[in-house]
DNA sequence: AGTGTATCCTGCAGGC
DNA sequence: TGCCTGCAGGATACAC
């Protein structure tokens, strides 16, 4: 569910909270969302400060003092949540997966309904090659409408499906996939080398701006999605057309599709979004 | 290389 | 009310 807006917002509200705790006793309440056996996960994590709360893609990185890293995949319905900052009442559904107790009063839960989240103990060497294998990151300065031009270029797959592979851009899943290109006028399914130099750079911006706009709003909750406080974001209003298949287009009144592929739904306007690109 | 499909898992909405 | 189906912000593995 998370994608980067989501996890930027958690990250942001993470670091009051976790910063320069120290992790004194670790509950795994559900091993299978660890990437590697409990007991390594537990000898390399127990006793550890938080240094750096950040971000790569969707992922949320807790650098630990020394050498080493947490990485936390939220997947679809992961939650970081440190207590005793979260309401009470915010912790309802209650599927803790993972839970980090600090020195003095503070937890911090990794809460997740369908376990589709991973968390995992990598060295920073570990991390490199593991950031390496990543796409970049669409909200760097140095990420520009030429270097996703030029990306898109050697690829035959949709353009959704393109913005959906992590390898190629990290950080766009479903939602912002969507939306970004709605507002470039680009069609889901258009084949991802078919896309004009125009359009690449309509497409760069849209992406920029709807992860931006995004960000401003704390995210997109549908769902299940809340912040490091609890609370749900705020982009579900402004989204123009994920969710919105049968609603009129907010441009031309047009009916919003839905269409599946590659097993997710995209949504687009048949009129805003041309299946073929004018020459 | 790309795509369609299935899988992991839980919960919820809608139809009957 | 209850049962069934389909669907969900992700990621991966498989056969073709």
């Amino acid at each position: 569910m998370p994608e980067l807006p989501e996890a930027e917002t958690i990250v942001r509200g993470l670091r009051a909270s976790v910063l320069r705790q120290t992790i004194r006793r670790v509950e795994v309440v559900r091993p299978d969302i660890l990437r590697q056996p409990k007991a390594d996960f537990l000898r390399r994590v127990r006793g550890r400060r938080i240094e750096s709360v950040g971000r790569r893609g969707k992922k949320v990185l807790i650098g630990l003092d020394g050498d080493g890293l947490i990485v936390v995949n939220l997947g679809m319905t992961g939650r970081l949540l440190p207590f005793p900052v979260v309401p009470r009442g915010e912790s309802r559904p209650g599927h803790p997966a993972v839970r980090f107790r600090f020195e003095g009063t503070g937890l911090l839960v990794f809460d997740d309904t369908r376990r589709f989240g991973s968390v995992e103990v990598l060295t920073d060497s570990e991390w490199q090659t593991r950031s390496a294998s990543m796409g970049p990151e669409p909200l760097d300065s140095g990420y520009t409408a030429g270097n996703l031009f030029d990306g898109l270029q050697h690829s035959r797959t949709p353009v959704r499906s393109w913005l959906l592979d992590q390898k190629r851009i990290a950080g766009v899943g479903n939602i912002y996939a969507n939306e970004a290109l709605y507002l470039a006028g680009v069609h889901p399914r258009r084949e991802a080398r078919d896309v004009r130099r125009q359009e690449a750079v309509a497409l760069h911006r849209s992406i920029r701006r709807v992860l931006r706009d995004a960000i401003r709003a704390g995210g997109t909750t549908i769902r299940d999605y809340r912040n490091a406080e609890g609370q749900p974001g705020q982009y579900a209003r402004r989204l123009y057309v994920y969710g919105r298949d049968d609603e009129p287009c907010l441009k031309c009144r047009t009916e919003v599709q839905r269409m599946v592929f590659a097993n997710r739904s995209a949504f687009y306007c048949p009129t805003c979004q041309p299946s073929r690109s004018e020459r």
